[in-house]
DNA sequence: TCAATAGTGTCTTTCAGACACTATCTC
DNA sequence: GAGATAGTGTCTGAAAGACACTATTGA
């Protein structure tokens, strides 16, 4: 059985069973101020020259696609991931037969939520084969950029997949150092929802419940004190809803 | 540029950047009763002869994923997809360079969500080159059966999706007719949530927010009749949350 | 002192959960 | 009539949203 497959794919695969190139692509986030950056890269060759696009690589031999998302995600930004806390999870694959019109690739997109103190981004290393990656504010690259490939709906899903996931989790804080204020986390919300309908003292109720407080104060140029929190609970519940839209 | 890409991926796609064979797995669920089911194949040959396993098959080379677990879901079980209201979704890629044991397959798993009118399951149709298809009980068959591959994984993982999804989405009324009673639609939650601890009484209250009363009635043995709804809107807000589960 | 910010208090409204109750059907 | 079911009424408690208010800081 074992061998007669083995043949068969041998002999027939480009034909009958095509196998398909796989790759990964990297929505990589992180916030400043309260902004929601993602790591880009400028295209330098055909096809979609010039325009935006996602990190990304092949999948290695003997990999799956979250070591490939992680070992791109390293290669690509040049970041130490010793020094960078990250999360990474899979987002969804892409698999048309003509996204990529020079051959067959399916692409299988991750989600990269990259921790930074909330004021500074890392620093990406443009490395020596890829083009300069760079940080750029998420709405705005949506709302005005062309972006190569399929990127723009990669990147739509994983903006709406992050949007959703802090309503029900602490995913927001993996965007933020171990230990956080609540204006820290405030922010980050305020950066995914583009909104700045959070009122403080509500959303102060409404976190402390799955946080644990460190009993340690952080100063912070004007104003009280604020408490130094670390996540306790990775479920709200009862969930966090999105306020609407701004009209 | 093209040319290059092209003649690259000829000459070392198999060494440096190896191509994979592209699969899609389905989990097809549907509900009787308060019962929820799902379509498994019986393992005819090695490896995993005799367990259970999740129908599917390869990705053709002008499809996309979708496309293709829709043709699957129809080849597999034999079901006449115009007379089945049928919703399917993807639900994620597995990758593991081990998966299978005789040679590289990415899967891209799918949920389907069959719809019956809620008492009988639709037949399913062994077809010519596969196993008998055959519904079984999605619960009885996490808790007894060894599954091959890892199927198991990706049925927890379609359980967990649907289970989630219904919380804030009408996605349960993709498993009945287009037109339902409330306590069809309730028997649903209790087969997807596997639990009887749904209130009839504030169960309709919720639901009659989402839905648009067509004024018909349905008479269904004992009881008082029941009104028939259609879904109005496809989205719960605020969401329905899942009872804790019973201890 | 003043402005800014953190966090609490308080009130209102919404809504889930529990459960009684009525209406309507079959047998 | 008896039993079963659909749907409403009602009460309670939890919690979101609005917003006033106090406390604590830097300038």
């Amino acid at each position: 059985m074992a061998g007669e497959e083995q043949q068969f794919l041998q002999d027939y695969a480009p034909r009958e069973y095509p196998s398909v190139a796989l790759t990964v692509d990297l929505v990589v986030f992180a916030v400043t101020g309260s902004t929601l950056q993602a790591a880009f890269v400028r295209r330098g060759g055909h096809p979609f020259k010039g325009s935006l696009a996602l990190p990304g690589g092949f999948v290695g031999p003997n990999e799956d696609a979250l070591t490939a998302a992680w070992r791109e995600l390293e290669e690509e930004t040049g970041l130490d991931l010793g020094a960078h806390r990250a999360h990474v999870e899979q987002l969804a694959t892409y698999s048309s037969p003509k996204r990529d019109p020079r051959m067959r690739v399916v692409s299988v997109a991750h989600l990269a939520l990259l921790a930074t103190d909330g004021r500074t981004l890392p620093a990406l290393d443009p490395g020596t084969d890829s083009a300069a990656a760079q940080w750029l504010p998420v709405y705005e690259v949506l709302a005005q950029e062309t972006l190569a490939f399929d990127h723009r709906e990669i990147l739509t899903a994983a903006l709406e997949r992050l949007a959703g996931k802090i309503e029900y989790t602490l995913a927001a804080a993996r965007l933020l150092p171990g230990e956080f204020a609540l204006y820290q986390l405030r922010r980050v919300y305020q950066a995914v929802w583009n909104t700045d309908k959070l009122d403080a003292g509500n959303f102060t109720r409404k976190m402390t419940g799955a946080l644990h407080d460190t009993g340690r104060k952080v100063a912070r140029g004007k104003g009280a004190p604020a408490a130094v929190f670390t996540v306790r609970d990775e479920y709200l519940s009862p969930p966090m809803i999105r306020p609407a839209a701004e009209s």
